[in-house]
DNA sequence: TCATTACTCCTTTTT
DNA sequence: GGAGTAATGA
């Protein structure tokens, strides 16, 4: 029978998930527990009981490759009889379709561009400039920032209360957004945010249009719905209104997007927003040994807002405990990491079997040197895209103007790329004559080219230039598109440029726009290819290969490795102090997530290492291990005698440092307490003379400390001979407030804070 | 217009 | 410490 094809290989709980095809459902997922396989079962169980066709499944992810994994899927399980699922795909690639099939009614053209962040920023200084506010009091940066909220939240300029509004020069962030969303409307563009936002706004202006869908969409799944925002979540309700068949998956101790915008409360919401929904658990891990579950549940014990579920260990095999190391500074971390590497290696451990995953990504660069040097192999996942590279994106700025000239965000950018001598001055009268006869660059250059308002050779120059774009545009139509693209990059001198270049990193960009080429050779058009551009950012590397895999904690979440290593975990950096400045305790628990979120990534061994010192701006500071290491439940960690000495310091060093922050905590929280006496007994031993040494520079200190801090006067002098921990004994060549830049006799110079030197 | 210098912010995470 | 940007001068 069929049907028992993809039905054989499920459990209980999951079978059941399956099986409940109507009404709301909520599939609590643990991780490892089998989370695409029931959406992708599901979808299969609904196509072969004919419930309905694959073009009525409405089935949104967050990312491509979870799109395509699913795809991928559903077509084994069903063999070849399944063509082509039209919605399936992420939030943003749905919301795109939806919108550029009724664009007129957004106030756009069905083919407007979508914007990256580059051109937004540009967008929103160009206003802020307009409007006569001090870039420099209100940063651009922050104003997209508050624009993005809005959006995520689902908010139109018009709808945002006074008191919604955010201090941006005057409370004007939401006037500000307004005429952000003006410029996108004239420059018939929308950006990411927008992408939802107006599908959102479209179907709750337009009842027949909501109608439409709501009967196209039977079923609708959901895939990582803790990662929703509020957009998301009222685009979901309102086409799931009608029918009710909606399956939400996903995991509340896997939610770690809520710095953009993503509502945990929506998932643990659900029961309330949709009544009589089912719930279904999945506990049972087919991932981890019982150890590295042990360690991550008891973890994520401590977080307070979660709906509870218990991860239980199908493989029954104790593993290994979790390893706990320390080290003195980030160049002995990669050193261990990759010593244990080696090691495993030599025990028959394949590479690609092996990853580090670091909070932050500056992290990368010590593992990356290591690697290189020792010759290990190794591939960086979801560092700088391909697309988002300088000259890949120069060269699709190129494409885009001659697609649509009137694209005045990628003409500003290419203009002067390579220099041809149109520079800002020629720029912005350009501008200024577009803003007043309300047309584009474009048109506005063609114009001034036609008056003397420019003088001689810049005036020759921009005319060339604007010729160059017509005949690149006239030779859309009769060229093959690859052949224009080389045609543009070769005329236009961009190649030239790189060729001319003596820059170590110019024959890689050269290579880049080589795979572009190639890239774009694969798709039928050159508009085909610029869709794809902008909604798929990243390029499929390959995963067989044998390497090392090199990511940060989101990254890696839905990836499994049988090596683990979760390097830096001190507090301040895991977790992050800015975190926990911002989102207090909430923010906790979201870091606390994040770690829970490594640890079930290791399938058979898992190290976690902190350094004593770590470079924070160029400053060496000392650091604390993170209070995550205590939090693992003691039977299932192995650590070094280090930590174990001298962990009772660590605890009264945390508690004055998060002093205000840490009072709520331990209140709310028993288990913190309970836990921490019952594991740690005070050693009685002594603690290392350099771990006495006062801090006065920790990561964060209010406003006040700093201040006193600043003024206050070093008592050292040039020419001093001082001893540090780290660095040994040096001489001080020069003072800047607090800051000593040293010469030392080991290790040259460095700058270091004067409370880590001692006179000598 | 372009090159050099000074200054800034940064290091959380990304569709 | 270092990248990216703005200000400054040639």
């Amino acid at each position: 029978m069929i049907i028992s094809k993809y039905l054989d290989g499920l459990n209980k709980s999951q079978k059941e998930a399956v099986e409940s095809t109507e009404g709301p459902l909520l599939v609590l997922a643990g991780a490892g527990t089998g989370k695409t396989k029931v959406l992708t079962s599901k979808i299969a169980h609904l196509i072969s009981l004919r419930k309905a066709s694959p073009s009525n499944i409405l089935a949104v992810t967050f990312t491509n490759k979870a799109a395509r994994e699913m795809k991928y899927r559903i077509g084994q399980s069903l063999g070849s009889m399944v063509e082509g699922m039209p919605w399936l795909g992420t939030f943003h690639s749905i919301g795109a379709k939806i919108l550029r099939i009724h664009a007129e009614l957004a106030g756009l053209k069905s083919d407007f561009t979508i914007l990256d962040t580059d051109d937004q920023l540009r967008l929103i200084k160009q206003i802020i400039k307009s409007e006569n506010i001090d870039e420099k009091r209100w940063p651009p940066k922050l104003l997209l920032g508050y624009i993005d909220t809005f959006k995520n939240k689902g908010l139109m300029p018009t709808e945002i209360t006074y008191n919604q509004d955010y201090q941006f020069a005057n409370r004007k962030a939401s006037e500000l957004y307004g005429l952000y969303q003006n410029r996108l409307s004239i420059l018939n563009s929308a950006d990411f945010g927008d992408l939802l936002l107006l599908s959102l706004n479209l179907l709750k202006r337009n009842t027949d249009i909501l109608n439409k869908y709501q009967n196209i969409f039977l079923y609708i799944l959901v895939d990582e719905y803790q990662d929703t925002n509020v957009a998301q979540y009222l685009w979901l309700r309102l086409l799931s209104q009608k029918n009710s068949n909606i399956a939400c998956v996903g995991d509340d101790d896997q939610s770690i997007y809520g710095w953009r915008g993503a509502e945990v409360d929506n998932i643990l919401r659900f029961e309330s927003d949709y009544p009589g929904a089912k719930i279904v658990k999945l506990e049972e891990n087919y991932r981890s040994t019982e150890k590295i579950l042990g360690a991550a549940s008891g973890l994520i014990s401590y977080n307070k807002d979660r709906l509870g579920k218990t991860l239980i260990a199908n493989i029954k095999d104790e593993g290994e405990e979790v390893h706990i190391r320390s080290v003195w500074d980030a160049e002995n971390e990669a050193r261990l990491v990759t010593d244990e590497i080696e090691a495993k290696q030599s025990k028959g451990a394949k590479l690609e079997d092996i990853a580090i995953l670091v909070r932050a990504s500056f992290q990368m660069r010590e593992f990356e040197d290591r690697f290189i040097m020792s010759g290990i192999p190794y591939r960086v996942i979801g560092g700088p895209r391909f697309y988002e590279r300088q000259e890949i994106k120069d060269a699709i700025s190129y494409i885009q103007v001659v697609s649509n000239s009137n694209n005045d965000l990628k003409l500003e950018r290419i203009i002067n790329i390579p220099r041809r001598g149109i520079g800002n001055s020629t720029l912005q009268a350009l501008n200024k004559i577009a803003r007043s006869n309300n047309i584009s660059l474009f048109l506005a250059a063609k114009q001034i080219i036609e008056t003397d308002e420019i003088r001689g050779q810049t005036k020759i120059k921009l005319a060339n230039f604007i010729n160059s774009i017509e005949l690149w545009k006239d030779a859309k139509s009769s060229s093959h598109h690859t052949d224009l693209v080389k045609r543009i990059l070769d005329e236009s001198g961009y190649t030239e440029m790189w060729q001319n270049d003596k820059s170590p990193t110019a024959s890689g960009r050269l290579e880049n726009l080589k795979e572009l080429i190639g890239q774009i050779d694969g798709f039928d058009s050159i508009d085909g290819f610029l869709d794809h551009v902008s909604l798929v950012m990243e390029l499929e590397s390959d995963t067989s290969a044998e390497k090392v895999s090199l990511m940060t904690l989101h990254s890696a979440k839905g990836l499994e490795f049988e090596n683990i290593f979760l390097p830096g975990w001190e507090d301040g950096l895991f977790p992050n102090q800015r975190s926990l400045d911002e989102k207090g305790n909430s923010g906790l628990e979201e870091e606390r997530r994040l770690a829970h979120v490594g640890v079930t990534r290791a399938k058979k061994s898992l190290w976690i290492t902190y350094a004593l010192n770590r470079r924070v701006y160029g400053l060496w500071q000392q650091s604390i291990p993170s209070r995550f290491i205590d939090e693992i439940p003691e039977e299932y960690k192995d650590f070094d005698a280090e930590y174990i000495n001298t962990n009772n310091y660590y605890q009264q060093e945390r508690q004055s440092k998060y002093k205000n922050f840490d009072a709520g905590y331990t209140k709310n929280n028993n288990n913190y307490q309970k836990e921490s006496q019952f594991t740690r007994e005070a050693t009685g031993t002594k603690i290392p003379a350099w771990k006495r040494i006062k801090k006065n520079n920790s990561v964060t200190i209010n406003a006040e400390f700093q201040e006193i801090n600043i003024k206050r006067k070093t008592n050292f002098i040039e020419g001093q001979r001082v001893f540090h921990e780290k660095f040994g004994y040096g001489k001080i060549i020069d003072i800047n407030q607090l800051k000593l830049e040293i010469d030392f006799e080991k290790s040259g110079i460095k700058t270091v804070l004067e409370s880590y030197v001692k006179i000598h």
